[in-house]
DNA sequence: TTCTATATAACGGGCACCGGAATACCTTCG
DNA sequence: CGAAGGTATTCCGGTGCCCGTTATATAGAA
C-alpha cells in the first residue's frame, strides 16, 4: 500500500473523506464525483476496501441491517486522511509539471528536435 | 492502453512533452521532474516505452551511436500529446474533488457520523 | 585491471483492477 | 401470484502494468 494509489482506490478514499458510506453507496458516490467516468465493479470495490482496512487507511464504522440486507459502513481513518492528502499533493505536482510542459509545447514553434542529452552526440544515425 | 495511465507512464509522457529523449535520459529526467520521488527501473522504462510505441503515443525519433553505444530517441506523438492532455485533465479533476473534501473536513466539527445512505436505516446494528 | 557510468534487453513475479456470476432479500409491476 | 429489478456483499479467474534483477556492451577513471 506504499505504492501510489490507483484511481479507483483514490476515489474511494475521496468519497469517504466527505462521510462514512457503505460499499454499494460508494459505487454511486464514486460515479457521481467522477462525473460517471468511473463505475466501480464489485470485485474492485470490495477488494480495495479489504486492502484499505488491512492497511489501516479505512475503518469499519459499524453494520446495519436494512430490509434484511447487511450494510457495512466504512470510515476514513486518520492515517487514511494523511495518505489521501499526500497522494493529492503528489498528483497536484504531476499535474503542474505536465501542464507546464504542455503549455510550452503549444506556444513553441513546433516540437523541438532533440534535447541536450547526457553525452555529446558524435555520430548521427539518422532516420529510424 | 485505454486504462488510466499509471504514474511511471504518465511521467514518461510528461518528460517527452518537453523534448525527445533516449531511454537512459528519461530515467534522469523523470527523477528530476518528480523531485527524485520516482526512479524508473530499466524493466519499467523499456516495458512502458514498448507499450507506448505500440499504442502510437510515442514514436521512435531515430537512433544515434555515441561512443559505441546505441542511443534511441523517443518523441511524443500527436496522439500521445492528446492522451497526456486528457490524463492531466482527469487528474486535475480528481485533485480538485479530493482537495475540496479534505478542506471541508478540516473546518468541520469532527468527522460526520454516517451519511444519508440510499435507503432509510430501520434497524441499527450498532458497534462493529 | 577493476570499477563506474552509460545504455538497452530479457525474465519471473506480484498485485491491483477487471469482468462476471452467485447469493439473498425486498419492492414493484403485470 | 409470479417475474423482474434494485440493493448489497462475496468469490473467482484473467490480464496488464510495474517491480526487481540480471545480462550484455563500451568507454573512461582509478
Amino acid at each position: 500500500m506504499d505504492t501510489p494509489l490507483r484511481e479507483p482506490t483514490f476515489l474511494i478514499l475521496t468519497a469517504l473523506a466527505a462521510a462514512p458510506l457503505h460499499g454499494y453507496g460508494l459505487i454511486r458516490e464514486v460515479a457521481a464525483l467522477s462525473d460517471g467516468r468511473v463505475t466501480l465493479r464489485p470485485g474492485t470495490l470490495y477488494g480495495a476496501l479489504d486492502r484499505l482496512v488491512d492497511a489501516g487507511l479505512v475503518d469499519v464504522d459499524g453494520e446495519e441491517v436494512v430490509d434484511g440486507r447487511l450494510r457495512r459502513y466504512y470510515r476514513l481513518s486518520p492515517a487514511g486522511e494523511a495518505t489521501l492528502s499526500a497522494e493529492t499533493e503528489r498528483l497536484r505536482r504531476n499535474v503542474a509539471a505536465a501542464t507546464e510542459r504542455l503549455r510550452n509545447r503549444a506556444t513553441d514553434p513546433g516540437t523541438p528536435r532533440r534535447a541536450a542529452g547526457t553525452g555529446t552526440p558524435r555520430l548521427a544515425g539518422g532516420a529510424a
